[in-house]
DNA sequence: CTGAAAGCGCTAACAC
DNA sequence: GTGTTAGCGCTTTCAG
């Protein structure tokens, strides 16, 4: 800058000045200024500027795996948003791995970022309260595993969603359903859409099955194959198969193919996501859309608006509205 | 650091020291200053750092998009390895965009990396070299458009694979290959697919018919799809297709399917990326195997070499091996 | 509207 | 082994 300064016969504050859109500047000195800075070829230094301004222009986003369509459409999403705003995304990866997602709210990346997105697979309800309380930068957290009110937060709408998808199944015929994806250290996630799946089968005076609740240890392809699978081997049969995501779904299909069973003639499946995998996977997926853009958008809005206006009085956790899209998984009515 | 220092009652030396884990340093000095550190919770600012060092301890990588799994692998490739070398990998999207592809090069977020591997799709050959010229820092391009020998770069075997697709395809019964991916305004990876191809249908003599040759604008599903739909609705019959990728071929399976068309009994498909989604399309594809992983970590080590090394006379154009995965969309031979 | 000087938090160089 | 000082490139007072 200084360089620029010399050439352009000026300070180094009118360089500055240019360089930031200052208004108080005239047009001569402006272009003259500008000449010098492309005839130097000079770049803005970010982090001299970070240190001297004490802001980054950039925030944190931390998610489980980038090779997750899920996590992956989040993390588009979420910089979509963030240019609008004129933010850079540092993304952080964190394996689902509940340390990690711990771990990263004290990162050294932090004095890098002005606030953070980090979306939680691992934490069981109440746990890690204390961090989230030492946290001293905007925060907001995608999932539904905080306590603490004041934390800025954007859910899923788990429980009605997967009432809504069971009833779904129901409403086309079906009446024994499989429940893909039940955690047994149970997540807050897959605990809430395993009640609103209890709820509507209640409703409907549906006895609950035990063996119609198939666990998985993940919520990944090969997680929906082997429990579907597994489930099959050991004689359990449905008619109906409600997948806590996408990828069980993918999954599951991958499974009732390979043992002969017609998809939705035998068995009807919903997933949860609404990927774009699932549009094209055979038959195509019917599924909850969880305006995953959406969620994106908000978590950004939130974390912007903790950025600038501190902590007024507004509405920081929101829950967001669900659709379901149909498709050739399931029968139509 | 001034506060862990008054709390210690030592000097900012020495507790910049504690924390850059400097060999001499007395274990009770360091325990001392430790003590105070976690007492305050002392967290480092890594603007400063690294405006004081020169370096930032991150590289960039620039990719098209997020959501595209190919990328996602990459990307998750790229951050795996860069975590062995301690590094920070800051992502930047370009949307395939060449003119983004070509900016990012002078992004002023080169100032707070010290290197940047560039995927790049939107070139053609020979363009942009002028551009490429001008960089000044560690750089590695991912794909197969620079001419200038100096620049780091690693690409997929993309002749030698498009014939060993064909040809494969060819053992197995196939003699109408239908080639799904040629670009209109041809990009320098279909180009050279798309010579593989016509290599391999030469070695057969089998005779070249333009119509088996479908052009998409990209390389997503939806392209693959609609192609397929477009030459199936004029007429064209194929019994064999090689997609360009993954993509292209999910597309494709899809078209087929909602044709009546059987894979492989009507006709056999081969991929290329051997991506996750794959494996569970109905068929599963088979497919080249770019081995992803390990591109991503060439193209690391590449940069790493270039970050530290200077320039040494380093082999810095890497070609990567290729495998054919079989898979259910292809006969047994 | 523009210039001069101070200082953000850190590490490198040198002194002790 | 540890302390002192200067300065990385920028923006922010404060003068003019």
């Amino acid at each position: 800058m200084g360089q620029v300064a010399e050439h352009a016969g000026v300070s180094v504050k009118t360089v500055s000045n240019v360089v930031n859109d200052y208004i108080h500047v005239s047009d001569a000195m402006r272009e003259r200024v500008q000449e010098s800075i492309d005839a130097l070829g000079y770049k803005m230094n970010l982090p001299a500027r970070s240190l001297r301004k004490g802001v980054t222009g950039a925030i944190g986003l931390a998610i489980p795996d980038l090779v997750n369509p899920y996590f992956a459409a989040i993390g588009q999403g979420v910089m979509r948003e963030a240019s609008k705003h004129d933010l850079q995304v540092f993304i952080e990866v964190t394996d689902g791995d509940p340390r990690k997602e711990i771990e990263v709210l004290s990162d050294p990346l932090r004095s890098m970022t002005d606030g953070l997105i980090v979306t939680t697979t691992g934490w069981r309800r109440g746990e890690y309260e204390a961090e989230l309380q030492n946290v001293t930068y905007p925060l907001v957290v995608l999932g539904e595993q905080t306590l603490d009110p004041n934390i800025a937060q954007v859910s899923h709408a788990n429980e009605d969603g997967a009432y809504a998808a069971t009833q779904f199944l129901i409403d086309r015929g079906a009446n024994r359903i499989a429940l893909l994806g039940a955690h047994r250290h149970g997540t807050a996630t897959s605990a809430l859409r395993e009640s609103g799946y209890l709820a509507a089968l209640a409703a409907n005076n549906i006895p609950v099955d035990r063996d119609l609740i198939l666990q998985t240890d993940d919520w990944r392809r090969r997680d929906g194959q082997t429990s579907v699978q597994e489930a099959l081997d050991r004689g359990v049969k449905f008619d109906g198969l409600f997948a806590m995501n996408d990828a069980l779904a993918i999954g599951a299909l991958h499974a009732l193919h390979s043992n002969g069973l017609h998809v939705p003639g035998d068995v009807q499946v919903i997933g949860w996501d609404n990927l774009a995998e699932g549009r094209y996977s055979a038959p195509p997926l019917t599924g909850i859309d969880p305006r995953i853009d959406l969620i994106a958008t908000k978590a950004v809005d939130l974390l912007v608006a903790s950025m600038q206006g501190g902590s007024g009085p507004e509405k920081n956790r929101l829950t967001m509205p669900y659709e379901i899209v149909e498709r050739g998984s399931t029968k139509p009515l």
